[in-house]
DNA sequence: ATTACAAATTAGCGCGCGTAAATTTTATTT
DNA sequence: AAATAAAATTTACGCGCGCTAATTTGTAAT
């Protein structure tokens, strides 16, 4: 890193020996120049901390080296993980992942997706509400931009989905409850935002039936993204009348259990799968949390990393296939039973 | 939005029945243009999607609508949410958030900062590390930059600094433990990442002898940001020696604490105030699932809000003041005892 | 109606780089 | 050594908007 500033290309095409053209090209892909070339101009930059002008750089360009990452709420520690191994996976691609939280709203998704629009992104991943997205707006945009789409599904929008298998990573649950004691109930909210748990609760009956079970399912009240609150409240009043027909709940997911494990410690019932227990909660995403309550959650564990990867491979893929009409394809990923004290 | 696709702001321009400069005078300030040119070109916006194209926009201005926000860590809930208002505040404000998470790793921090020079951000909205951090990198970027720092402080850098009065919030919290029963021991981890940490001891030593009390400090080993983790292994080793002097205990954070209830959980220990209790344990940060422990966590609770607030508006009246010579300054808040079961 | 001032217009340069076509140089093959 | 292909260079234009200076138009006050 040198004194003298270099202020444009030109110029440090200029003390490197090579002409403007060529940096170009270098800097959009270094492969494509000589290795002698190659090596002339790296030298230079270690003399000299050029870096190119992203703005001049992207206003010609049809398609930039930018990828939006778009998740529903980063408040959520199942979108701050995967989004983040998500943004890592796209920077060792050699791109600039701009992570967009939509905290929640629907409508801030839709926001999310106009302002992508403005940084011409080379394509984008979304993890999308599902039903309460503004459809219309991401059809729009998936037929703008190359599209992904993970964790929650839209039928025949985006190149590709990637998520967990929910009938596969439910029956496991079941299965295992099932075989170590008494069939679970299953506990969910009444009008959840994300389409995973209508899958899920659907998972769960086919499951119980299937193990010669009657499936009994209570839905909590409340609205937002307050499931912890909610599971603690409205689970905790089933808890506290003794609504629950079995002795053995599994949640629609990690946090509404997170809620109902708290209620029941309130109320002083002992959760776990001993003889001395009173009560089996289990939940499903293996949240950061899960291994820390009281007792720790037995759940079923997303593959983060591998959804992630995965969705970004997909991307990657479309953008190469450029015109050809590639097919849409849909992965999803087997769910890992994580056996713990709570069931 | 109508039909005819508008290529560049001289064809709007044409359309509203303006010339361009002023509809670039328009798109900078609304209300830098008369009242009447204002309704007329607002009226063409409602039938013609047209907006600037961001790269041209920036390429020529010294300084762009960007903001930055760096944090060490969004899978840190803390930071999720302090983020989350930061950024909402900045949109209010007419500008673009760029939202960075250093993963956990300085090195990562000093790449956020070099690749946000490159958008030329108008201010930078940064939550370091600390001494972990690269501080030449940062002093560097705080020359060229208007750089507001907030949660943890670095002495002389940044236009501004914002956060917690630790003092004022360890001292509250001995108080009330000292008050309703017995003075606590220290818990924390031996090389805090955070600076926070190491003015929370001493407040804690300087708040111990203020009452009369010898203060008690246990460090536990370990790295990174597995605090939850930490918190079990260590504090219940710990807990499982019997190796505190007193039974109640204040965590340097909610998620050490988080830790060590999980821990005493697992040893049989109860954990509140009432006669019963085998312990009592206090954390710090009111971290958004300390409301559902077992038992609910005592803890001292930041004002996010105000914090989030504050150093934006610092960041802004820097940007105001432009060339004059403003003093640095430094805001603390303080902190809100939340008292839950635990302590 | 005249004046004074603010706002809009016209005209035009420049930013830093992408990109294309034509040409020259370099590396590889026969 | 000559022929051929590949890479680099030269030349030149364009992108969309920021920004300035000089001029004209519009508005409000006298």
């Amino acid at each position: 890193m040198g004194q003298p500033k270099i202020r444009n290309m030109e110029e440090f095409a200029n003390i490197s020996g090579i002409s403007r053209p060529t940096v170009s090209k270098y800097f959009n892909n270094p492969e494509s120049v000589r290795t002698s070339t190659r090596a002339k101009i790296e030298a230079a930059l270690k003399r000299y901390d050029y870096q190119p002008n992203v703005f001049a750089m992207n206003q010609n360009r049809r398609t930039t080296k930018n990828i939006g990452v778009v998740v529903p709420n980063l408040a959520d520690p199942f979108f701050s993980e995967i989004g983040r191994r998500v943004e890592l996976a796209c920077i060792d691609a050699g791109y600039s992942p701009i992570l967009l939280s939509s905290h929640g709203s629907p409508e801030m998704e839709r926001d999310n997706l106009t302002s992508l629009r403005a940084l011409k992104p080379a394509g984008v991943l979304l993890a999308p509400f599902g039903r309460m997205s503004d459809v219309e707006a991401v059809q729009t945009f998936d037929a703008d931009f190359p599209l992904v789409l993970f964790d929650a599904n839209m039928s025949s929008i985006g190149q590709a989905f990637v998520g967990t298998d929910n009938a596969q990573s439910v029956d496991l649950m079941v299965e295992y409850l099932c075989r170590s004691g008494e069939a679970p109930c299953f506990f969910e909210m009444k009008s959840p935002t994300n389409p995973n748990a209508n899958k899920r609760r659907q998972a769960y009956i086919d499951s119980m039936e299937r193990h010669g079970h009657v499936p009994r399912i209570y839905q909590a009240d409340g609205e937002g993204w307050n499931f912890e609150e909610i599971g603690k409240v409205e689970g905790g009043r089933l808890l506290a009348a003794k609504s629950f027909e079995t002795k053995t709940i599994l949640c629609s997911n990690d946090r509404l259990a997170i809620g109902m494990l708290s209620a029941a410690y309130d109320l002083g019932l002992r959760v776990g799968h001993g003889p001395e227990c009173d009560l089996r909660i289990a939940g499903h995403d293996d949240h950061p949390f899960s291994k820390f309550t009281c007792p720790p959650l037995t759940t079923i564990a997303q593959d983060y990393e591998a959804i992630a990867n995965r969705a970004v491979r997909e991307l990657f893929s479309t953008l190469e296939a450029e015109n050809q009409t590639k097919d849409r394809s849909e992965t999803t990923f087997d769910g890992r039973l994580v056996m713990r004290e709570s069931a």
